[in-house]
DNA sequence: AGGTTAAACAACCGAAAGGTTGATAAATGA
DNA sequence: TCATTTATCAACCTTTCGGTTGTTTAACCT
């Protein structure tokens, strides 16, 4: 399955700094309010709800209503897209040979993701 | 066992670029010099080659010396710390469906997996 | 030595990230 | 109805990113 560059790149990106992947470590305990998110850290809840946006463009996240409240729930579909794109050139790497690499990835020559 | 979140910044940060993704699939094949990464791009060699410091900042990549050349080898043991990152989360998601979600949502129905 | 090749260094620029404070919206509950 | 809770929207500010062009450094080759 080809993941999308866009999506890699916001993927990664969202996972690029402490406060998200502290959020993502406590969603993968279950679903939280922005509030409960927010408590740990220093930071205005501004920003967590900032932080919160960025996971969830990265679709690393979803929310769903209750009340006044937006749970948010972590999506691990979008985890594995990650490790699976990751694999794909850790493992390649063991084999070191390109002839390895034409058989796992029969495609254009020009590092194509 | 826990990556330093420094390490981490940096490492899921570098591969939130296309263009850098693209040296990581290129260097799966094997060492190669920064003229060589830059040639499938546009842009110009020095954004290439700040490109490849990022990279290696991160530890994704490393560099020997060769006459005037730079050949950049892949790290594969950088990619293998952000897997092992990822995966934590992803399987310990599997069978959480109770804490806050049971207790805040008593008609749940969100089936987003 | 002089010329060529490979790559980094440096200064600069526009756009985006990550933070702030203040105002607003939406649903609840007294 | 009206205050409270929950969370977003809207400006704004500062720093970092990704790119440019121009200038050096470093090693090679006649």
């Amino acid at each position: 399955m080809e993941t999308d560059a866009r999506a890699l790149d916001s993927a990664f990106m969202a996972l690029a700094d402490p406060v998200r992947r502290s959020i993502i470590a406590r969603l993968s305990r279950g679903p939280a309010t922005v509030n409960e998110l927010a408590e740990p850290f220093e930071i205005s809840k501004q920003a967590v709800s900032k932080h919160i946006q960025v996971l969830e463009q990265a679709e690393l996240v979803t929310r769903t209503r209750e009340a006044q409240r937006r749970p948010v729930h972590l999506n691990p579909a979008r985890l594995e897209a990650l490790t699976a794109w990751i694999d794909q050139y850790r493992l390649v790497r063991e084999g070191q040979f390109r002839s390895l690499d034409a058989v796992l990835r029969p495609r254009a020559a020009d590092g194509s993701e």
